[in-house]
DNA sequence: CTTACTGTACTGTGTAACTAGTACACTAGG
DNA sequence: CCTAGTGTACTAGTTACACAGTACAGTAAG
């Protein structure tokens, strides 16, 4: 499981990594069952603190995503797929809205919008060419 | 100069304020030489701390957008409206690059950010009909 | 001069996020 | 049993952001 971390994007970090295990369990990236990275392992990882870490993996059980098995690690629960497969472009569009938002505050237009959508999708495209 | 705050989407208040005065100049609402809402009072329009719109506007001044008269107000500079114009999508287009960035991690297909981008637009034109 | 309005500059307080370090209970493997 | 690896739970400290209150210097209008 990939888990990349950016710092200063507005989105503190332990959230970061919540919303990217979600969307592992969506993808497939992380079956139901399987054991996700150890707190530690993850930590040093994404060279993150390891309470940031487990401040994630805490709220991932209580939306009941994880299972803690004591002694052994955390696990994926078995009807976590369904419900990040529903959240799943419902966190993008959370974000997507308020920049669309602020776009439409100021008078830029929708096809202004559907341009840059476009350039900076191929942009990101170059930066991380045939990603997964 | 209308200036709307949205709490908790990430972005600070003060530099939210910023942004916008810099889209009224860029538009066109907020003129080269015209005297920007006192500090008070855009803090009473907006309920948001004095301090915190000072804030902004002392940001706004280190960034040649305003122009201090003690006493008086804080004015549009000479040479802001070049800059405004400049930055005007570059402001968003960053917002948006992290937002896509998430998306395109996760798998999300350039189709399917182009449909979500098109229904989140119309969703939000219809809270603000006709705006401006 | 007086008053009311400007910007500016402080000192606090509170909260959220993150880091740092430590400690404990549990489990698997030797 | 022993060791190394799990998750979990603390305390403490730092930083950023916002709010609250106060104070002061300058300007404009009466």
């Amino acid at each position: 499981m990939i888990c990349q971390i950016e710092t200063n994007n507005g989105i503190p970090i332990y959230e970061q990594i919540c919303r990217q295990v979600k969307f592992a369990v969506a993808n497939g990236s992380l079956l139901v069952g399987e054991h996700v990275p150890s707190v530690r392992e993850l930590a040093t990882r994404t060279a993150v603190n390891p309470n940031t870490v487990a401040r994630a993996y805490r709220d991932l059980q209580a939306d009941g995503i994880l299972l803690s098995i004591r002694g052994t690690g955390l696990a994926v629960a078995a009807d976590a797929l369904k419900k990040c497969r529903k959240d799943r472009l419902e966190m993008i569009r959370e974000r997507l809205r308020s920049v669309l938002r602020e776009a439409m505050q100021n008078s830029i237009s929708s096809e202004e919008v559907q341009e840059l959508v476009r350039i900076e999708w191929l942009s990101l495209q170059k930066e991380r060419p045939t990603k997964q």
